[in-house]
DNA sequence: GAAAAGCTGTTATAGTTTTCACATGAAGAA
DNA sequence: TTCTTCATGTGAAAACTATAACAGCTTTTC
């Protein structure tokens, strides 16, 4: 059916794709080489309907009375994620959590390469951190503009979180995967994720005894 | 997922609480006392009539032709999610991750105390990180007993996590938040809880032109 | 090589979630 | 007071999402 352009699939099956090619890497690494939508969905407690069904929105991944190719199926989810080549990403904030994401290798592993680091604070500027240097704010629009970077990791306190965000923006950011527990207000075409460890927390303790 | 003795409250309407909670504490940080279900909409990108049903599940908070008193609102939540009290929860794992979350004031400031640390590395355990000392593994089981922790945070290696998530369960815990990139199996009154930043920036460059 | 078993893609059905729209109550203005 | 404005809580309708079921192709079994 639908290829790559961007029909109408709903976000809730988009949010889904990068889930199933977590299960997917996980299989790989084991060296399996065929999957099922059983498989996948048992694994991911997801029934095998809606794999197929989400799946079928990009096209016919995979074989009657086979299953799916696990590398095909890996290649034909990062080319509707528009991850078949490496993102380059800005880094701001490089405190505690900063610094252990720019030390992290699961970035680039998957595909985002940190491309610049950025701090405020005159004694982070110029610290070495990876491959990169630690930049001023004053350097951001610029380097942003100069690398064509879109995406960008907010790591800054909360209370300047909104404010780096808008300067962000300006600066021709259009995603946003925030760690700031503070919900950014932005323009309607500016992707933001949120990643709140203490919301996962409080989504479980209602579920749990007192 | 399934629901403790509760209502039948849908599990969506759970997971937009802790939001709607954060929202809160940055407006109350704002020293404002009062809001609305439009205000907290617009500021969320939610639709005002959908925080009124959400919030009319667990009873009326609001007032008509007010709105919320903030602080009432705040108390209210914490007490749907059970989180009126403090929770302790392990942290497993104290590799950069790990040292980055031991030390990060945001969990303790939300009511969740990291009460102790473990890690298999015997070079890592006797560590103290904040005020406490790393444990090996084999002390889990017992902590987690005496200490009646049901809650834990998984920062191990992903090739070790499941393995790890096995002994949690065993150990009693019921909650767990994963940062590895896997999903886990886990019997069905587990709570699983994951957080992988990769998986939000490939959310967003699906929207991303090329 | 025929029958059995397994699996996809898809259409139809069931279920869930969101939005709409309004009755009702509160607060301030004139 | 009375009028106007504002905002909640809620049933009904609309929109969306998940599940069930099956035709049709593939592989395995005997
Ligand atoms: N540490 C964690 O495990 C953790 C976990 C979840 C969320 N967070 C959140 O991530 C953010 C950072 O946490 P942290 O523990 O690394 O804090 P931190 O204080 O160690 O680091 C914050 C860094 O941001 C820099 N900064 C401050 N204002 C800035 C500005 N206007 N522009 C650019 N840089 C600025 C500071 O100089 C500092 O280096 C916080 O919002 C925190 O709530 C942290
Ligand atoms: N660093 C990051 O910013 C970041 C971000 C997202 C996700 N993660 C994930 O978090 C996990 C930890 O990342 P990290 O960068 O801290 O890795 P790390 O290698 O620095 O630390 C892992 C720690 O786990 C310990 N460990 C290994 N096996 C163990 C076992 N069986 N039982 C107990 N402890 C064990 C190690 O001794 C080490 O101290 C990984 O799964 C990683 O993918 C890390």
């Amino acid at each position: 059916m639908a290829s790559n352009g961007h029909d109408n699939i709903p976000d809730i099956v988009i949010g889904r794709l990068p889930i199933y090619l977590r299960a997917l890497n996980r299989l790989a690494d084991d060296g399996q080489e065929i999957t099922s939508s059983h498989e996948l969905g048992q694994r991911l407690g997801i029934s095998s309907a809606q794999i197929r069904k989400d799946l079928s929105h990009f096209g016919g991944f995979g074989k009657q009375g086979t299953g799916y190719q696990i590398e095909y199926l890996q290649e034909k989810l990062r080319k509707v994620l528009n991850i078949d080549r490496e993102w380059e990403v800005a880094l701001i904030g490089v405190g505690d959590l900063g610094k252990a994401i720019a030390h992290y290798r699961g970035f680039a592993d998957r595909g985002f390469h940190i491309a610049c680091l950025f701090d405020s604070d005159p004694a982070k500027v110029g610290q070495e951190i990876g491959d990169y240097t630690v930049q001023p704010m004053a350097a951001l629009q610029q380097a942003i503009q100069d690398k064509g970077i879109r995406l960008a990791m907010l790591a800054v306190p909360v209370q300047h979180a909104q404010e780096v965000a808008n300067t962000l923006v300006e600066s021709g950011i259009t995603g946003i995967l925030n760690y700031a527990p503070i919900n950014l207000t932005v323009p309607k075409h500016i992707q933001v994720q949120y990643i709140d460890p203490v919301v996962g927390l409080q989504r479980m303790t209602y579920y749990l005894e007192d």
